[in-house]
DNA sequence: ATACAACCTGTAGTTACTACAGGTTCAAGA
DNA sequence: TCTTGAACCTGTAGTAACTACAGGTTGTAT
């Protein structure tokens, strides 16, 4: 069973993100020491194409470094027992809530300002898109 | 009709941000330069609170502060026309809406993981985490 | 065999803060 | 009213998460 092997060039289109940004996640220990060639590049597969969108797309939805390696955690050390697996994947899960609940809120708002447009020549009066994510403690 | 105003102190406090950031915020224009006492300490408001706090959160929630100013424009230039706003909003809506999708997908995982959990000695056998955000294309 | 794109390591610059230094203002108690 | 210490002021330097570039090596397509 062969698998097709990328260059970091190919991780990183795929990924849609730069490869000094793989070379970045790798000094910090987000993505591992790959395998390399004869001449020294680094070779990498289907595994590391998928963490690396992982890695992406949570650091686009507002995760730091460190809460993604805590995510990673969960992957890369599938033996740790449940107790904790299970406490910090709820404490994520409630993070996770709390930012749809808001992003929905700020998306309402978004949505009163387009339907609030008649026509292209009106101007918006009121804008309630601040009050969205505001509360009153 | 008078209006409660804040030092810059209780309304970092409020924000639950740091003052250095507010100091930030004002030199990339973020936030106005607000009104001085005689002795040159700035004088906020309650606006100025939910401002702040709008842009705090947008900020937890994965925006730029590039995307901020473009979100904040639709209540400081009430006066642009429709068509301009109407356009803007509706892509941030969508942004918005890809991110919901994604953090619900995310949260599923998490919870399936939490479900696996049979008790506190049991190890989880197979993470679906890295999957829930990728799509092949 | 050669040429040139893609890779390598390492350093310096950018964004969005965060911390600190050295001095000034404000407000609460004596 | 005077004092004293916390909170404020400006400005600079440091951190996290990239991003760009320099100067050299490897891989591959002709």
């Amino acid at each position: 069973m062969e698998t097709t092997l990328f260059s970091i060039g190919q991780l990183a289109k795929r990924a849609k993100c730069k490869v000094e940004t793989v070379h970045y996640y790798e000094k910090t220990g987000l993505m591992p020491d790959p395998p390399r060639t004869e001449g020294g590049h680094r070779l990498y597969d289907l595994k590391h194409i998928k963490r690396l969108c992982f890695i992406r797309r949570c650091r686009e939805l507002g995760f730091s470094i460190a809460q993604i390696k805590e995510l990673l955690m969960f992957i890369d050390e599938p033996n740790h027992y449940c107790g904790e697996v299970k406490e910090l994947a709820m404490l994520h899960a409630i993070e996770v809530q709390q930012k749809i609940d808001d992003l929905q809120k700020l998306k309402l708002a978004l949505n009163e300002m387009v339907s609030q447009c008649k026509g292209a020549d009106s101007s918006v009066a009121e804008c309630s898109i601040i009050d969205a994510l505001y509360v009153k403690k």
